[in-house]
DNA sequence: TATGGTTGTCTATATCAATAGACATTTAGA
DNA sequence: TCTAAATGTCTATTGATATAGACAACCATA
């Protein structure tokens, strides 16, 4: 935990920008060696606040789960977060963390169909009105979610991926099923931004928090658009990992 | 300006919300057709706030100098900013973004020595204590920050690296010069964090904005690292895109 | 030049955020 | 079993945040 002073009068309230802080330290193993964070009255003068404003902080991470306070001990560490998440050719969502956690699974939220606006045709280069499959899903690792992602298929060759998808729990398989043995990552777009109202749910995010937007495109092998995707990741749970 | 709503009583006050958001909005064209913002009565019923309250946000993004606000007439957008950062084998500040605007610069911050810790060691395969070259650079894009780097290189082979990157101000001539003719991307890691008190200083952000950190390793051609980074990028002027 | 639409300014009030201090309660260890 | 160290709770005060309403000042244009 550097030396970094907090900003006042920000619109950022101290606790908040403090609590993001500590999960931050707490994620990069600052407090590894006791599993504890540092006494409030230690906290509160590293930051140069009041103790009821640690307090407040601590009060939001418990709230996360991220720490549990103990009357009389301290405030004990519950759960560390960070997964690294790799980019490259064959982007798989359960492939690149599997090894990170014991279980990945991946939810159907909602399914429908929709005509493709201008930027999405332009994405999955078809004609504007094309009618296009739209997948709503769920990453989870360890039965916590991890990522949110809207996806649009072309309706004419992947009319029911909606369907296999919720059997399988995968578009790997989903594809295969259709007719597309394998997919490549063309490109992929990251940004970050504020998380909003559906992240806070979909995403069991503290308000405030910091998402990851990857839009991404795969292709099949002949360079045929298969896939557009918008993801969006808890910035303090993921790790984009780009392998050249 | 999609139907997100905002969020009350998470320690991130409505206005910097607001400007976060109607800041992306700009970025991402919204108003294009007229080139001003709508009018305060207009923002404040589609974020369901008080019209002080946009004000409040639309101060801030003057501040910035984003937008002017005229009596009479409306608040005008004065700048647009987000650039496309690509990330490949060949990754370079200048060659990335060059196409995007007039004039890309990096200037040299601070130059000295340091043993490795643990972490660098590791990343650049030396051992512990192996003394480093560590450059601060900032690099710009017509005149305007963009991203904040720290940069270690091993100091038997670049012992005077930061001589030749000060008088060249480019990492590849620098290289080239100390008998580096090419060099690729290995790995690139990326997260988003909170914007702490030297981004703001040194990207010139507003309090409470959000950086996108790439940690990035290089090698030579044969596989060779020469140079590990730790860059942070404002992260509404950029956005990263990784092509497969 | 009159009007509608827009930003600028003022007052008032309620709630949230932060500080300050005091003391209770619990735990671990001497 | 006493004590030090830690969290829990309470009261009080100040400043920042947000709402509400009213009206002034300014601009474009019909």
């Amino acid at each position: 935990m550097a030396g970094q002073k907090i900003q006042r009068q920000t619109g950022v309230a101290l606790w908040r920008q403090i609590a993001d802080r500590i999960r931050t330290s707490i994620n990069h193993g600052d407090f590894d060696e006791t599993g504890m964070v540092p006494p409030e009255t230690t906290l509160a003068l590293q930051f140069g606040v009041n103790r009821h404003t640690i307090r407040s902080a601590l009060g939001a991470l418990a709230q996360e789960g991220i720490v549990r306070a103990v009357q009389g001990r301290g405030t004990l560490i519950e759960r560390k977060e960070r997964l690294s998440f790799p980019i490259s050719k064959r982007t798989r969502f359960s492939q690149g963390i599997g090894d990170q956690v014991r279980e990945t699974r991946s939810v159907l939220l909602a399914a429908g169909e929709e005509p493709a606006n201008v930027e999405l045709a332009q994405q999955l280069k078809v004609d504007v009105g094309t009618q296009l499959v739209r997948l709503e899903t769920l990453g989870q690792a360890d039965h916590r979610p991890v990522s949110r992602a809207t996806s649009w298929f072309p309706a004419d060759r992947f009319g029911n991926i909606a369907e296999i998808y919720r059997t399988t729990g995968s578009i790997t398989k989903a594809f295969r099923e259709l007719g597309v043995p394998d997919y490549v990552r063309v490109v992929t777009e990251i940004t970050a931004t504020h998380a909003d109202e559906s992240d806070l749910s979909d995403l069991q995010l503290s308000p405030g928090a910091i998402v990851l937007v990857a839009q991404a495109l795969n292709a099949d092998l002949g360079d045929i658009p298969v896939q557009y995707s918008i993801s969006r990741f808890a910035a303090d749970r993921v790790r984009f990992t780009v392998e050249n």
